[in-house]
This record gives C-alpha cells, sequence and structure tokens, in this order.
DNA sequence: GGTATATGTGACCAACTGGTTATTTGTCAA
DNA sequence: TTGACAAATAACCAGTTGGTCACATATACC
C-alpha cells in the first residue's frame, strides 16, 4: 500500500482542512475530562469509546491523546479527579463542631448526598474495582489521599466514646464500610432491586426513608449495648 | 475481492478440516454458559470478547451463535443463571426451624457465604446493573423468580415479631437491603477499599470479622428499641 | 441402509476502535 | 516581523470484534 498518491499530484488533495478554533488549552483539558467522566461513567471502561468522548467534548481526538496519552491514563485521570472531589468535599465538613451522634448522623447524610449528587464517582468505583484497582494501587495521589482519608469515622467514633454515648469497641473500618455500604448499594443496584422488590426506589419519598432507616441502622448499632 | 478462486480450481482447496469432536449438545450448551460467566464476571459485558468464550469452553464460535443467537442474549442467559442458582440455594434454606434471631443470622451468613462462594455473582450483578437491568426487566422468568424471592426476610421479621424478639415498624425491604448492602459492598470493592483503609480485607480472620460484625448489627437494628 | 436434521468447523467479512500522521494555524517571546 | 512551538484538524491505519457462510459429519428416525 505505502503511499496512494502513485504518481498523480492527488489534485485535490486540498490538505486545507484547517483549525479554526480558538486557543483554549486548559478548557480543551478540562473538557474532555468532563465528558470521559460522563462517557465511563455510563458505559464502563471497555464500554466507552475514545471518538465518543472526543465528541462529546467537541474536540478533535488527536487532542484527547496529546493531553492524556492513552484510553488507560484518561481513566485513571477520570479516576483520580472523582476521588479528589469526593476528599475534597469531605474535608469541608466540620463534624468536630457537632456532639457525637450528630455528627455520625451527618456523615452518613454526607454520604448518601454525595452519592446522589455524584452517581458517575458510583460507578466510576466499581469500574476501577472490576479492574482490581490497578488504577488506584498505582497512583500515588491516589493512595496518598486514602490514607487521609479514613479518620472521619474514627474521630468521631472516638469521641463519642470518650462522652459515653457510644459503647466501645467498634472498629471504625467496619462501622466505615457500612456506611458506606448501606448507602452505596441501594444506588449501585436501585435497578435491579426496585424489579425484585417490586417498588420504586428512587422517588423523593423513598430516598428520604432510606437515609432515615440508615440514620437511624447506624445510630443503632454504635449506641447500643453489646448483645 | 469477491471470491478468491478467480479461475483455477482452488488446488488443496482441503476443506478438509472437518468435526472430529463426537456429539454432546447439552454438554456444549453448559460449557458456553459457564465460560461465558466466567468471561463476563471478569470483564463485564463490553469487555469480554465472544472469541474467548468460545475458546474457553473450547468450541467453535459459529456453536455460541447457533445456541444464544448473539452476544446479548447470552450475557441475558448469563444473568438468568445466575439469579436462578442463587434462589435455588436460597429455597433450600429452612430458615422456619430456627428461632427468629438464630434465623436471620443465619440468612445474613447465608448471604455472606452465597457471595463469597460466588464471586462471579457480585459482578454480573454489577455489569446488569450498569446495563439499568435491561435483561432482568425483560426476563419474565427473573421477574417471576424475583418476585416470589423477597418473602424471607419478610416472614422471619414477622415472627420475631410476634414473639417479641425483634421491634416492631421495620419496612422488611429495608432490612433486607441492608443485609445485602452489608454483605455485597465489602466483597465488591474489596480492591480499593483495602488500600483505602491499609488493610487485607480478605484474609479468614478478616472475613470472620466482617461477618461476624455485619450478624451483630442487623441483629442489634432488628432487637433494639427505637431511638 | 438411507436420509433429514441437529451439531460442528475453519475461513471470512464489514464495522469498529484505539492510536498515528501530515499538515495547518494561533500565540508568544525576541 | 518573524520564527519556533503549542494547539488543533481530518484522514488514515492496523488490529480487533461481533457476526456469517459454505461446507462437513454424527445421530435419530424410518
Amino acid at each position: 500500500m505505502k503511499n496512494g498518491s502513485d504518481t498523480s499530484d492527488t489534485p485535490e488533495k486540498a490538505k486545507s482542512p484547517a483549525p479554526r478554533h480558538p486557543r483554549r488549552p486548559d478548557r480543551s483539558r478540562s473538557r474532555i475530562l468532563e465528558a470521559a467522566v460522563l462517557e465511563f461513567s455510563e458505559k464502563g471502561f471497555s464500554g466507552g469509546r475514545v471518538d465518543d468522548i472526543a465528541e462529546r467534548a467537541e474536540i478533535g481526538k488527536r487532542m484527547l491523546y496529546h493531553y492524556f496519552g492513552n484510553k488507560e491514563k484518561l481513566f485513571l485521570a477520570v479516576i483520580e479527579k472523582a476521588y479528589l472531589d469526593l476528599w475534597e468535599a469531605e474535608a469541608a465538613l466540620q463534624l468536630d463542631l457537632l456532639p457525637p451522634r450528630e455528627a455520625l448522623a451527618e456523615l452518613v447524610t454526607f454520604v448518601w448526598r454525595y452519592y446522589l449528587d455524584h452517581p458517575e464517582f458510583i460507578t466510576l468505583l466499581n469500574e476501577e474495582n472490576l479492574l482490581k484497582a490497578q488504577n488506584f494501587r498505582h497512583s500515588k495521589i491516589l493512595r496518598e489521599g486514602a490514607a487521609r482519608s479514613q479518620d472521619l469515622v474514627k474521630e468521631v467514633l472516638a469521641r463519642g466514646v470518650a462522652e459515653g454515648v457510644f459503647r466501645s469497641g467498634i472498629d471504625p473500618v467496619q462501622l466505615s464500610l457500612t456506611i458506606t455500604s448501606v448507602c452505596y448499594y441501594y444506588l449501585t443496584n436501585q435497578a435491579t432491586s426496585s424489579i425484585v422488590y417490586g417498588r420504586r426506589l428512587m422517588t423523593r419519598k423513598a430516598q428520604a426513608e432510606r437515609l432515615a432507616f440508615n440514620i437511624e441502622s447506624i445510630l443503632t448499632i454504635v449506641q447500643a449495648a453489646p448483645l
């Protein structure tokens, strides 16, 4: 095959198609990232199409590769952004201003609201786990952030125990996992769950009921005397 | 290109490569299904490759299409099998032989063990939810099974209330979702969670601790006096 | 034994997909 | 002004992928 232009001068080769857009490097980069978040969270990593991301971002595919290298690195950037956003929001919480029980309720509410407001986070996290946390594992930025992020529950729990309103002996990791679980599962698996239980799960009312149930559950677990 | 055989008689056309295998229709079908369960649960729907499934099943791709039609229908068959297996195992439980608290603990243990023993179930369910439960929704077999499946918790809960060992007013759907959540999340998201918490989560000891924590949590939620 | 049909195979294809190339044009420093 | 580099584009490429075809053979039924 070599080159199509045999001997002919390829008459109206007209390589004219020229960039018309103004220059906006940062904007391009963030547009790509946003588009990628949407695409990957909707269709997963394998299902997400680089071409579609470029189209969503209204940008040439070339720029995508210019800024991010390849599909995997783009996905890594997406995961990093998703987590950094979460941790940023988490950091804005000031649980130490509240008494322990209210602080814990506030934390559950925060987790719930955050997942509700950022459905893409859940899907991306699922995808990253399907990939055995490959990206997470190899991203310094994520590993470091993770280390800092797990203290919220521990502190509230310790404070509650000190003040005598929580029972002692609860593993903060277990509790933290449970808080996340009861919010997360409801939202990731709403599609199948709503069929299994024959009930709409995402109405305002249903959402409020779930949050209330979760808060009550967590507070009960934490306050009750051991069995 | 049309057809390679221009005028030549395609000398050693040698279409000889002939089927040597014996006939084993059922076996072929189930082999394909097993291979598909593996493939899809490892790589998701988009990531799963039809060719790889055929290879895993040690069968021609043609037969796969012969038995299942196309990739989507094969995935549907996989999902159906996964759920039918779960429900079959569930049906073998005889919770009514146990007093309410033990029955509930047994149920939590069952859910936990089932997910542990069938990691593919979790991944497939994730994938199906990414697909907005399209398959689930359109499968009569699944919709009907789902309707029957949700009664376990309701019955145990009702019995416990009747005997005065559980508090009343608990929504069985919420409780059921919570039971599933605290088992499910731990296992799906072990890859990222183990990094976030800097702790190995799948050692025998860690598994036992999680199960114990979950049982205790659920029993506490159910028995405690309302706040 | 004969034959219709279900079971099976390798080769093939068109569309897709991640990634690259040749080329053009804004932008900024000197 | 100029010229070097960053930013942008369309066309292109090679490997992959879901799906099909022509053809071969084991089996059930008569």
